[in-house]
DNA sequence: CGTGTTCTTGACCAGTTGGTCAAAAAACGA
DNA sequence: TCGTTTTTTGACCAACTGGTCAAGAACACG
């Protein structure tokens, strides 16, 4: 596997189903926890073959979370600074929450991570997060001094956003657990709590 | 090590440092990413020495996460239903916070096992944890009929507390690096924040 | 077809893992 | 003090880890 951008059929349909099967595995054993040989079951593959693909557990990892940090980052990228303020938040709060409905490996892959001090993402973090980050919080800072939305501190805005949303991925155990069976689905009520919520935090 | 109740000195300045470095290790690689080596290192023992004082690998993680149950609930415990509504569920919220700031560890200890699906840890969530949040949610919902506090969804609101104030530990890397740098401390801004956010929430 | 390329795998390797054990070293108690 | 108990450890083990390699199987294509 030297070449790099040509990929034949057999090529993208087993670089996919390893990455799928590794985002499985990471995302809940983490790192260090996961192991080749869980992965390359999961894939319908065998070790060697796994390390045809990718060079190492490592390059797969790294693969992942680069490939997730654009994916995870676009609804920030998203907040239209011309919008209305409220709505454009909480459009933000939704898109959200719908990721972490839909893509709860995803969600945790990237917990996974940061609860290990993001040893494999801090680059990528100061690199690619914390520039659209500060962007958008002063866009959020304009929307608080034109007094279009309560005065509230962008950043920890933000953080709440994060927390709120992706809690019910990461901890989606416990929410279901404690919300009475796993049968049912927390998110209708959730997007109700959530929207409720933050329009009585951001309306002035 | 078969004697349980009567500990020497010695056993108990040892145990505690077990406790104490596998806590650490434990929260930062989860438990299959901890090694025994780690943990005997950091506590400044021999490997076999770990396993003179406790049988398995298993066993300290079980004592750390059983021991940390109690403590982790007690703040909500102390929810009381004939306190005034909104001020009890702002201290609840400031004894998270705090909790946060002063056991981080703690808290990252249970967001991987929540996040690995909780394995070691779905007796005691639905043994302890489900009647707590059960009955707390009961006098919340008692407080919402009463007009006392706005219409929340009880269960709702204790998660959005419980990821609140827990993301300050858990994403504590990516809170300071948005922040600007790990110098400042994050948390009275925080403290002021979740404040007016459940201040706004809550009252009716 | 045939042949060159891509793909797959069984066997293997060195390092690490959780855990054992017998014997040595400390600590304790009379 | 000396014998007993508690504590500590070096040596060891089988299972597992990430990763290699050479040889075979499947495929592409003229």
């Amino acid at each position: 596997m030297t070449m790099r951008q040509p990929k034949t059929r057999i090529q993208k349909k087993n670089t996919d189903a390893i990455l799928d099967a590794a985002l499985d595995v990471f995302s809940r054993q983490g790192f260090r926890g996961a192991t080749l040989d869980q992965i390359a079951k999961a894939a319908g593959l065998s070790k060697p073959n796994l390390l045809y693909y990718f060079p190492s557990k490592e390059a797969i990892h790294v693969t992942l979370l680069s490939q997730l940090m654009d994916l995870w980052l676009d609804p920030l990228r998203h907040l239209d600074p011309d919008g209305d303020p409220v709505k454009e938040l909480l459009t933000y709060v939704q898109r959200k929450l719908e990721m972490s409905r839909d893509m709860p490996r995803e969600s945790r892959l990237f917990a996974n991570e940061i609860l290990q001090g993001a040893p494999r993402l801090s680059g990528t973090l100061g690199e690619a997060l914390k520039p659209l980050v500060d962007e958008k919080a002063e866009i959020i800072a304009a929307w608080v001094a034109a007094g279009k939305i309560a005065d509230v501190h962008p950043q920890h805005l933000i953080f709440s956003i994060w927390s709120l949303t992706q809690h019910y991925a990461d901890f989606d155990v416990q929410v279901r657990m404690l919300l009475g069976g796993p049968e049912a689905d927390p998110f209708p009520e959730a997007e109700r709590y959530l929207k409720a919520l933050f329009t009585r935090l951001l309306t002035p």
